[in-house]
DNA sequence: ATTAGCACTCTGGCTTAGTGAGTGCTAATA
DNA sequence: TATTAGCACTCACTAAGCCAGAGTGCTAAT
């Protein structure tokens, strides 16, 4: 069987009318709805081809029709396109200016959770490409020295390191000499084993500072997945779709925000396998098609973004399968220009 | 009318055995639970006496008692302290040893969640009383330097901060020197603007960067509410209990953990009105004893911890009225506890 | 002061019947 | 041949009625 135009026509009128309200919709509401001038008994005839390619399917006999993943998927690869033109007028998304990069992210998905009413979430940017700035060591006291290191795009990260064998400040300027003759400039990748060798020779009995430094360049410039910033709002949106907010779904939903460690899984997931869907690195996961049994009923929009010098990041939109696609798409969109518009022009970021 | 002992007995059977089942509680059952050897008729004479007290109260005629805010209330103050010695034979809450002090938070609120089955959340030490350690500006490049503020307990903070003019090494040099005899071992009480306008003084064109420092300092020195370190967990705890599952119910109390800033604002009255309940700064709220509407089905109980060095902090637990309080106190005793003798023994705590 | 006994109340679960939305099929129509 | 009118049928949802069980309050007896 073939999908003509006139079924295409009407597998939107019929997405489009449960994406509103949530409920089947029957063939009498499309003959109405469209202007195609059909009866209910032709519409019916239709909706039954529809359901056979598997684009929609009843809840139960004598119940309206519901899209089925497979009609979703349609419906956004498709169906959506056309408007893709159309000028995203979404009102400004208002970001405060500031220099701290973790605001901006908690506005950011604060504004988006506001403007969409789904839940959603961010993570910040992951600097894999990030070169180091510089590092400086100071004396807190008898027995410990601070290790500050500066990365790219300001990135900040203090280290605490206990000392074995006291230190004056003559060595400690030598060993910042050492740490940032050697370092700067360099990405993690570039830090080799073969060189941390060296520096240890150079700094003789102080070589365990060395290794505590570079252990904490590591970290700094490679965010492990358990301290991957990493925010959420709107989670309480979800109690607003009544296929959601059944309590045992609603429960899984909210244990998943705060557990975090899947959805940021799945997050990752959007960075490997770009360009699924049209433009723009944004993709969407309907129902099974995401990687998490969680999320079986939901739909999640995910799209990358990029701060430049190497900073990118992924912003995850978690909604119900009927959710206004078109919307969240031009959302994410004008999030995606705004956030590089700030950032290309002022490049203060801290943590 | 009086309370005598067999109605406080009565009382406490009611309770006890509505915190395990959740349902109102018949005469019946007490006259058998209970060793008074008394029949169901006169456990509900007493039991009408205690209603008419305001212990206890009907969900509608014809069907058991459970317990007012009063009667919890009686039952935390009175009944429960006689047990207060037992030993808390909890299993240790094995914390970890870290130096990241917001590890350790994390930690301490997932564990109490999982074994209490309750929501938790903890704020963070604030650093009062705390004294500046030492502070110190590098050249980040041309038009930027990074001011590092170390506080007493470790803390660090960064700030980065946009110069107008350039500034050489020397220069930066001198308002290090300056910084450092000037305010180190100070509190923030103790900064005035006497001491802030010298300075700036000393700085000469450099006076903007000073400013920025001393703001830095504040800031570091005394967290504000918006980004005060505030951590939850087992906020899905709630589903389990049918009384707060409820749809709209479980949708407000989320809400509330997600918006924090009313739950931070009742966890600090904590700190301020100590000494309510028996030991040991723990304060419990029962229904609408606490300050936020939303929590008029729950009851919270908050207990402040101190780290030594002036940083203290305070962990809270909400679960439904009918939670179980001596476990709750318990398990807060030994956290208490434990926390103390780790945070003695190594006084390592980064940011 | 306590208890046995009884009438009464209310909830929750179950069944029943009725309604409305919607379908699928058949036969008539353009 | 494609469309439509008409009709029988299905299924979920709701309201009403009924019953059992748990529990109370009161009275009278111990």
């Amino acid at each position: 069987m073939e999908l003509d135009e006139r079924k295409k026509i009407i597998l939107t009128a019929i997405i489009q009318t449960y994406l509103t309200t949530g409920e089947p919709v029957g063939s009498r509401t499309i003959s109405k709805y469209t202007d195609l001038n059909l009866s209910s008994a032709t519409i019916r005839n239709e909706m039954s081809d529809l359901e056979e390619m598997g684009y929609i399917m009843q809840p139960h006999t004598s119940a309206g029709r519901i899209p089925s993943d497979k009609g979703y998927r349609l419906y956004v690869d498709e169906l959506i396109r056309q408007k893709d033109q159309e000028v995203s007028d979404i009102k400004e998304l208002m970001i405060e200016k500031t220099d701290r990069l973790e605001k901006v992210l908690k506005q950011v998905v604060k504004i988006l959770a506001f403007n969409t009413n789904y839940a959603t979430m961010i993570i910040g940017p992951a600097y894999h490409q990030n070169r180091l700035k510089f590092t400086q060591l100071s004396k807190v006291n008898e027995n410990q020295i601070l290790a500050i290191i500066v990365a790219e795009g300001n990135l900040v990260k203090n280290h605490m390191i206990e000392l074995k064998e006291p230190i004056d400040e003559a060595e400690l300027l030598k060993l910042n000499l050492l740490l940032n003759t050697q370092l700067n400039g360099l990405t993690i990748g570039e830090i080799n084993l073969n060189m941390i060798q060296q520096m240890k020779q150079q700094a003789g009995i102080h070589s365990s500072v060395i290794s505590s430094v570079v252990d904490a360049v590591a970290e700094a410039i490679q965010i492990d997945e358990e301290d991957m910033p990493f925010y959420t709002s709107g989670t309480t949106n979800i109690f607003k779709y009544p296929e959601l907010a059944e309590s045992s779904k609603a429960s899984e939903l909210i244990f998943a925000f705060e557990e975090k460690r899947e959805l940021v899984e799945m997050l990752m997931e959007n960075s490997l396998e770009e360009g699924r869907s049209p433009g723009a690195d944004i993709q969407v996961y309907i129902g099974n098609e995401s990687s998490i049994q969680t999320m079986k009923d939901c739909s999640v929009v995910t799209a990358s973004y990029d701060l430049g010098k190497g900073m990118k990041g992924i912003i995850g939109i978690i909604g119900p399968k009927r959710m206004d696609y078109e919307k969240v798409v031009n959302n994410l969109k004008t999030l995606k220009t705004q956030l590089d518009s700030i950032f290309r022009k002022n490049g203060k970021t801290n943590t």
